[in-house]
DNA sequence: ACAATAGTGTCTCTTAGACAGTATCTG
DNA sequence: CAGATACTGTCTAAGAGACACTATTGT
């Protein structure tokens, strides 16, 4: 084999990609008010936003919103770009997850597509409508979603692994806190967590949160400028302590 | 726009991406044999596995060993192929962990670069002088590498991140035991972890691990086939109760 | 008074963490 | 007996987990 050098290398004399696009799984907790005598926690649900496809392949399937990169940005800038495109909203939380590469995956050719996932509060997802011109979106409930639905692609499981690794992720980072307001009861914190992962139990949750050291760090107590404690009663009649996360995440393991 | 099918559809219409290598992360930990008088335990160290480049670009340089992806395969199975070409070893853990697509990263054009890190047992990895027939490989302690060597493309980051990577799986899941023999000490272990995760301390250590209910189920005793405790004394002189990783990993939480 | 959430009291058993001490075997 | 590893004893403070109980307030 002859050495390569700035002069005779030749992309061309490769078979090469046929594209790089980004896929993003967007999810977002819906709050559904419950009929009640009084004041309550609302109904909460996970969801995914979808895109009707218009055009080859797989025209008039749902399939998760993303688009080509290009050679100007990475593969992460592009997601930010489709992500805002698609939904008008930035600064959330996104993270890159898994590719997908499976020949034959996409009828266009050697597609190899990178995997996001991106939480997005309720509200900040609110203008939705506004945003999307041309195409079509939906909020799905995960369940339905890959419940009953025919996804375009791979796209199904790409939704699988994502919602695998956001539940993983639920309980040993505090990426709960992407789905709530800045401050939060413990009680609104706890159903979040449950939403996303229900087999969740912990009979003490709120005790535990507040008292234990070991945990203490994670979360901290909201005071007014005057100093004391900031509490709520959005939920309930008798107002719930508000917390906010504090930044720190505790080392988890095995061995400890 | 018009609309596009399968007939009108061209990927020569967009720019693809020059090439989509895969890149693999090779972690060993060599023991050596400490000076002593007695039975002990060896000197234990990180040790990542770098090719020197032969060809332009950044020939003459240490680069993570690696390769382009085919179309007839997805970018795992190239990792596992390369993997095998370089080191002669398959059937070991290996794990993706990242893309690299940031533009310029590549001087042959635009290059999406998928990484991969692999885990591989030292006795595995003894017939490693075997299997590279043209190119040089070398095994590099971890620190060395990212201390002041210089290396090929953004490798030094993919480095870095792999290692962030896998100091933070050690803790959480059993990988360690990809380190060790299907039986072992648990000095060998703590040791194991404390190679990866110097700042893992734990005093208790080995009375934590037998002990606790909690961490029960991690680790199981083996036994001979008479159900007799099996014990080990190649590293001391006391013989040392041997376990094994049973496969069952607790969840970690938060919040738990 | 009731509904719905937010807590507290109390009990037992387990674990953490520190530090000293004992066990085993070889050279 | 020195050296190296593998444990065990013992103590206190903290936490887990279960379940019953009290607190708050709009309707």
């Amino acid at each position: 084999m002859a050495e390569e050098n700035e002069k005779t290398y030749s992309a061309a004399k490769y078979r090469t990609p046929d594209g790089a696009p980004a896929d993003i799984v967007i999810f977002t907790i819906t709050s559904e008010q419950r009929p009640s005598m009084t004041k309550s926690l609302p109904k909460r649900e996970l969801k995914v936003l979808l895109i009707k496809r218009k055009v080859w392949p797989h025209a008039g399937m749902w399939a998760l919103p993303g688009g080509f990169s290009r050679e100007t940005e990475s593969v992460y800038e592009t997601a930010r770009r489709e992500l805002q495109e698609e939904t008008g909203v930035k600064d959330v939380h996104m993270e890159y997850f898994n590719v997908y590469s499976r020949p034959g995956r996409d009828p266009r050719g050697w597609m190899i597509s990178h995997a996001f996932f991106a939480l997005v509060n309720e509200e900040a997802l609110g203008k939705l409508e506004a945003a999307d011109d041309a195409e079509e979106a939906g909020l799905f409930s995960v369940e339905e979603a890959l419940g009953g639905m025919e996804l375009a692609f791979d796209h199904r499981e790409i939704l699988q692994d994502a919602l695998a690794r956001v539940k993983e992720k639920m309980l040993v980072t505090p990426i709960a806190g992407e789905f709530l307001p800045g401050e939060f009861t413990l009680g609104e914190l706890y159903q979040v967590i449950r939403t996303v992962v229900p087999d969740f139990e912990e009979a003490n949750f709120i005790r535990k949160m507040k008292q234990t050291q070991s945990r203490s760090g994670v979360l901290e107590e909201v005071r007014t400028e005057q100093g004391a404690l900031k509490k709520s009663n959005r939920y309930s009649q008798r107002a719930a302590q508000l917390y906010r996360f504090s930044g720190d995440v505790p080392r988890l393991s095995l061995y400890s």
